[in-house]
RNA sequence: GCGCUCAUAGCUCAAUUGGAUAGAGCGUUUGACUACGGAUCAAAAGGUUUCGGGUUCGACUCCUGAUGAGCGCGCCA
């Protein structure tokens, strides 16, 4: 309500002062940075600048334009402070504005912005017969937001794991496997033996250099689709997907296509043969090369031996993406450390004549770090999310058996703080910086964490649960106190925080913005008594605060949190 | 060597994208339960925004140089 009463304003006062000065000013309606100050502010500044007369007069011209405009009702206090017009709203009205918004919409915060288009999102993507790292916690989560946030605002999201399931290292594994593999074991605990089998492989390559060779020649027969080879590349794939599933179960996130590398194997000719015929293809020390000038290093799209490299199975993922959904955008939700290569698929893209270039995007994360390093274990391996799952979900375990021990299904409530916990921790700070992973800190369940806001919820559910709440009988007035107020305007700001995580590709602005308004319910709850004796003061209240436990949980949904009535 | 990130309180991070007195959490110190959940709240201490120069009425934010950290740069993905 906020947002629309400033644009209208702006939109207002510039027209204003264009036919006074007759110049066209951009001016800037912000909202002050301490609330005390108010609710919307004009520095005046810009248009000094333009007009060129004394800052005093023009603030006075623009405080009486204000004064007379066709909103004043809204406001309740215009103030000059030096350069800068403050403006207080009547709080009756927009805690009326707020609550009516609220009442009649059934999904509050959507947006109808994504209506009619389609948006591609590639995450996750763990690579077969290797382990679910933390590292791939990151994507994973991100990805799966962003997607969620994307659907709140109307979008149509396609959700992609794009598995690491084809190249040279399958040669290697199936050529281990069937040389000094273990059949029973590999059965029983896929992964970690085939993971072992891979270390193996290279550790014997060190002295027999030949079997490299031979790992070659498998994967090419894999290409070929040597059935033998095949079967087994099946079965790898078919084990690890399905220790992923458990992964995937645990964190909620689900897929509408696990179509990996391999998909597009036979896409790739027609790249090649494509980019022949658009004459960018040129021969570099035996290899084909996209060249790029001096804005990037060349892409590498065929090698000597004239099989095919990342970029241009990147390539024909694209390209059938683009032909299959016919998206608006696609996101890539991978590290930091590909930018170079995305911003090598976008220029080929261009290159090729192809204008969605401008709609791929790479949505960069930044490493899970553990003591400011790479995060791994004692021995120097990947640590498994799995199990980092289950230590969170001890941890909190162990913290309500110290705070509410009487608690039904700890087991299950545990887990869903703890994981919780881990899922926030990745999405409260702007995904392209690293995180410091500290399981401590996460589940510590003190100050900016996924079990504050769990508990935040918990507490209005446990007033509520016994309460009916009469719509009908609200009286504005109970929202004017400060501690309400802020609790309004924040109610207020949801639409817009979900419109700027969109429109950053950062579901971290979410997150934070629940912490703010869980802190602002916090502050209210221990000023203000809810169950007063007053009927309509305790229905004003307990509306209220159902608003917030709507906005929590809902937010919390979209970041792929758990809801919970009690911990 | 070239390119891309980043540097804010002891620690982890914000800062309306160039606006007012740079804000939160953790940690430290202190206070608040015969209260609707104290996993909470209130308060104090903590800053030359890495360093220099520039642009601007105004710079954490833009430009430039330095220092430090991380990442990437043709036959992996």
């Amino acid at each position: 309500m906020i947002e629309i009463l400033k644009s209208n304003l702006k939109t207002e006062i510039e027209t204003k002062l264009q036919n006074h000065y007759s110049e066209k000013i951009n001016l800037v309606v912000e909202t002050p940075k301490n609330s005390e100050l108010g609710d919307i502010s004009i520095p005046v500044f810009s248009i000094v600048k333009v007009v060129r007369r004394p800052l005093l007069e023009v603030v006075e011209i623009v405080r009486e334009m204000i004064e007379s405009s066709k909103y004043k009702d809204n406001f309740s206090e215009i103030k000059k402070i030096s350069g800068f017009i403050n403006i207080k709203l009547n709080r009756i009205k927009v805690s009326q504005a707020v609550i009516n918004e609220f009442s009649s919409n059934q999904n509050y915060g959507n947006s109808n912005i994504g209506i009619g288009k389609t948006v591609v999102i590639d995450y996750s993507s763990p690579n077969i017969a290797k382990p679910f790292s933390v590292g791939h916690l990151r994507s994973t989560v991100i990805g799966h937001a962003i997607g969620n946030i994307l659907e709140k605002l109307s979008y149509k999201v396609v959700r992609i794991n794009h598995l690491g399931d084809f190249g040279t290292q399958f040669g290697k594994i199936i050529y281990a496997y069937l040389n000094f593999g273990d059949k029973e074991k590999v059965k029983k605990n896929p992964i970690d033996e085939l993971v072992k089998l891979y270390v193996k492989f290279h550790k014997i390559a060190k002295d027999k250099p030949e079997i490299e060779e031979k790992a070659r020649e498998i994967f090419k027969e894999l290409e070929q689709k040597n059935p033998k080879y095949v079967e087994l590349w099946e079965y790898f794939r078919e084990v690890s997907l399905k220790e992923y599933m458990k992964v995937y179960k645990l964190l909620n996130v689900e897929f509408d296509h696990y179509d990996g590398e391999a998909f597009y194997n036979d896409k790739m000719a027609s790249v090649v043969k494509e980019l022949r015929e658009k004459s960018l293809l040129k021969k570099d020390q035996g290899a084909m090369i996209v060249d790029l000038g001096e804005e990037y290093p060349p892409a590498l799209i065929q090698k000597r031996d004239g099989s095919t490299l990342y970029i241009t199975r990147d390539l024909a993922a694209l390209f059938y993406r683009k032909r299959t959904y016919d998206f608006d955008e696609v996101l890539y939700v991978v590290g930091n450390e590909q930018k170079l290569h995305f911003d090598q698929l976008k220029a080929v893209v261009r290159k090729m004549g192809y204008d969605y270039y401008q709609d791929i995007h790479h949505i960069n994360f930044g490493l899970v770090l553990q003591n400011g390093k790479k995060m791994s274990t004692r021995e120097g391996k990947v640590v498994k999310l799995i199990d980092v799952l289950n230590e969170a979900s001890k941890l909190s375990l162990k913290y309500i058996n110290e705070k509410n021990p009487s608690l039904e299904n700890k087991e299950e409530i545990a887990k869903k703080v703890g994981v919780s916990a881990i899922i926030f921790n990745d999405l409260k700070n702007y995904r392209a910086n690293d995180i410091e992973f500290n399981l401590k800190d996460m589940v510590n369940f003190v100050g900016q964490t996924g079990p504050y806001l769990q508990y935040t919820s918990v507490r209005i559910s446990s007033i509520l649960k016994e309460n009916q709440i009469d719509k009908d009988s609200i009286d504005y007035n109970y929202y004017t106190n400060d501690y309400s107020y802020e609790l309004i305007k924040t109610i207020d700001e949801y639409r817009d925080i979900l419109l700027k995580a969109k429109s950053e590709y950062s579901p971290s602005v979410l997150a934070k913005y629940l912490l703010t308004l869980a802190s602002y319910f916090n502050s209210f709850y221990s000023q203000e008594k809810v169950m007063v004796e007053d009927l309509i003061e305790r229905n004003s209240k307990l509306y209220l605060i159902s608003i917030v436990r709507y906005i929590l949980d809902d937010g919390m949904k979209l970041l792929g949190m758990k809801v919970i009535k009690k911990m």
